[in-house]
DNA sequence: AGGTTCACTTAACAATTTGATAATACAATT
DNA sequence: AATTGTATTATCAAATTGTTAAGTGAACCT
């Protein structure tokens, strides 16, 4: 069963929305402002958050904004609901990293069939995607750890990204360039020791030798 | 590289469209009409369709039903695009398989940030190791390997590329201005023996001699 | 507030790999 | 034998990456 959560600070639309929402059978959670709606998606883990643009405390561009920098909401489905209907507040809200803006007034209906469409598109397998194991390494990327050879190793996000990225398609060659957009974004401007020093990171914390370096290409990891 | 198809009757609404999403990159191509939008869908395989309701022949979302019908189009993502923006048109859109919605007037940025949105959700599907195999010869691009007779062999980068463009046509001589361009770029001038040295380096490494010479001519892979 | 810790980034330099060239040797053709 | 084109080898410069240490800023904890 899917989860929802509901952010706006009016509460008639929460009501709505909830009551639509659980009609075609969703879990349904709510709150009336910008923090509480963080505090509740830390707790609640949804699959898709609604969020009001204008909330008290915290706006929902900045919810989102802040929720998108953790790893565990990379892919949580974030639609914006506001009145504000002007080009540049709909553009700063899908380029924070929603998947689709509502405006209001609310039409239930269409709401509906929105978040239908998203979440079609969305597998709900997500069980099996976030483990990989590769011999004597495993990569849990719900529990976002590591154990390599038995051992549980502690690696910080960047590291654990870099980590979980390679895993990802074992012996593929990433270039760097690959994976700074994957990890780092598009936007973002990092420097070019940046990569290395967090693969040597993740090579003396798991003692390891099976990331190969490419020159001029990029990386690999080969066990 | 992505694919957009875009459908629309009006010719200024599709040049502003193609216009912006060349702008970022996409490959685009048109139609004017619904049957002749199945068509192109069908020979020019986009990732992306933007379909506007009302065509003639065929509407948009007679085009998505029939599309959706289609194995091949069932991940293929679908937006579409009107001057009405009543409740039921909306919703029916979406039923039938739609991923987005985008009422007319358009306004460039705000489609430009929900393309991008709908990408970002979509794993670019990535291929499958691309390898060239020949009899003894197995060239990975993706691991970046060599493989002649069960052996495993390091190349250096341009010494990779130089062996996977011969490889890449079998017993097609290339000329040396051929191969210049093609692994050096137009704009850098190297001295004239250095193909010969990465030929030699790439014999030797192999301990091959399928590379043969055409004196005057260029290279060949001859196995 | 103030201080502490930690992840992340950058800077600086060392180590390594690589690619390009020159010099010379060889082969084929005229 | 002279000419033209290619192979081989050694050498050096440039590009790339590895490593260490230090700086930065956010989160956390009194």
């Amino acid at each position: 069963m899917k989860k929802v959560l509901i952010a706006d600070d009016e509460q008639d639309i929460l009501e709505i929305l909830q009551f639509n929402l659980e009609a075609e059978g969703y879990l349904v959670e709510t709150a009336d402002n910008g923090i509480s709606a963080i505090e509740k998606a830390i707790s609640f883990c949804p699959d898709l958050i609604i969020l009001d643009v204008m909330m008290p405390y915290k706006n929902g561009i900045e919810v989102c904004n802040h929720l998108r920098k953790q790893p565990e909401f990379k892919k949580t489905l974030i639609i914006f609901l506001t009145a504000k209907s002007d080009d540049s507040t709909e553009v700063k809200g899908l380029e924070s990293g929603a998947d689709d803006y509502l405006s209001k007034p609310i039409r239930p209906r269409v709401l509906m069939s929105k978040v239908n469409a998203l979440f079609r598109r969305v597998p709900s397998n997500e069980k099996e995607a976030d483990k990989i194991i590769l011999g004597d390494l495993e990569i849990n990327r719900t529990a976002y750890t590591v154990i390599y050879k038995g051992e549980e190793i502690t690696l910080a996000r960047k590291e654990f990204e870099l980590l979980s990225l390679l895993a990802s398609n074992p012996k593929k060659v990433f270039l760097r360039t690959e994976i700074l957009s994957q990890i780092w974004g598009t936007d973002v401007i990092v420097g070019d020791r940046t990569i290395d020093v967090h693969i040597r990171k993740i090579r003396q914390k798991l003692n390891m030798d099976c990331i190969k370096t490419i020159k001029g290409v990029g990386y690999k990891l080969e066990l």
